[in-house]
DNA sequence: GGCTACTTCCTTACAACGTAAGGTTGATGT
DNA sequence: ACATCAACCTTACGTTGTAAGGAAGTAGCC
């Protein structure tokens, strides 16, 4: 006989198929069949679709508290949480449905409130006022999880470097931006790591000159 | 005999079902019923699901194209975008499903290139280096669209404040915040206009050091 | 053992979804 | 008058989430 049920190795291999084939490969029939079983026997051990994306963004959120509970960092408060949310960033970048799923949630998972608890404490400690400390966690938004709202999505970019060319004289300043920037790009154009960690820093040295 | 179909008359149905309804109710069939019509007929304006949230993003954007360009700012090019990401915030606060559709498009819309090109004329013109501007354009994220990733969802803080109480030794940070700031919110606990322009203004005055 | 209760898993079925394929209709150009 | 063609409808299929109830194994208790 195979191994018993149980919830989280349900939502292991919700992981799996999300990480492997999509999150909209993630359906309750392949769900059952990647556990060699039928999908209504996932209803006893979660609710439905939607419990199931929420034990996933648990899941997620788990992953990440477990590394950026490791996270040690020798200076200041600065320093922490950069190397925290920087943390958070490779575990997301493993799992490029998480923001997606996170954001469809109705309800925040508690690993999250936790995890700004942290933070808060963080920022306390490093003589930050609670006013300016709930302040920064909206300011951080998503980057404590690792990852930011890009109005450009990668792969536009990836296309657009060819595409934009043809379009120059709707977007001047675009085009010249491109050309500009295109030959001092080391790393790619568009690094989402550079740009992350600007981010980051600008809201970390603004935050600072508020303390 | 009833007025003829239109792609544009099917998307300004579809923004009128998301917006009474939510974005989960837009149905080809539910929007169909809407215009007095059969699903399929609307395949005759558009080549499926996936081209109506399309459209609906690009109508979206052009709703906030249309208030950007009205803005008028007398001041630097801080308030200038300033005034025009908080234009772009009031349409996206009518249509709360904005940014989840914006986030499921595979490609940006057009108008948002357009608005990015306009960014970037203005900071270029405020004398920043194209290197500056790009990263600019990242680290405002989504916020020239009007809205940020909230990690709390609204919803979350409302009921929040009568849980907190009842897990205060597992989140005591957050729980002394909350504590602290209740009595001092004016307009309610996490407000989210002052939380975006905090945010906001944090970014834009990065940035001028940066010039 | 034998009875009961309970968990686990399966079978069947249904409504709603997106959409492929093809039919009907009415306006327009010649 | 006839051909063309876009607009709209009918029917049907596969897939989705899940409600309802049955079957099979496990555990506790006499």
């Amino acid at each position: 006989m195979r191994k018993a049920l149980t919830r989280d190795r349900v939502l292991q291999a919700a992981v799996t198929i999300a990480d492997r084939d999509g999150i909209a490969a993630l359906t309750m029939r392949r769900l059952g069949a990647e556990l060699g079983v039928e999908a209504m026997s996932l209803y006893h051990h979660l609710r439905g679709k939607d419990a199931l994306l929420d034990g996933v963004a648990e899941t997620l959120v788990g992953e990440i508290l477990e590394a950026v509970e490791q996270v040690v960092a020798d200076g200041d408060w600065r320093a922490l949480l950069r190397a925290r949310f920087l943390a958070a960033r490779e575990i997301m970048l493993r799992h490029r449905w998480g923001p997606g799923v996170l954001n469809s949630r109705a309800d925040v998972p508690f690993g999250v409130l936790r995890y700004y608890d942290s933070i808060i404490g963080v920022m306390i400690g490093a003589g930050f006022s609670y006013r300016i400390a709930h302040r920064a966690v909206h300011a951080f938004g998503s980057m404590p999880l690792g990852f930011v709202q890009e109005a450009f999505s990668p792969s536009a970019d990836d296309t657009g470097g060819d595409d934009l060319a043809a379009v120059a004289d709707l977007l001047p300043n675009l085009v010249a931006m491109v050309a500009s920037e295109a030959h001092e790009a080391e790393l790619g154009w568009c690094d989402s790591q550079v740009e992350f960690e600007f981010t980051l820093d600008l809201l970390l040295d603004g935050l600072d000159r508020a303390r």
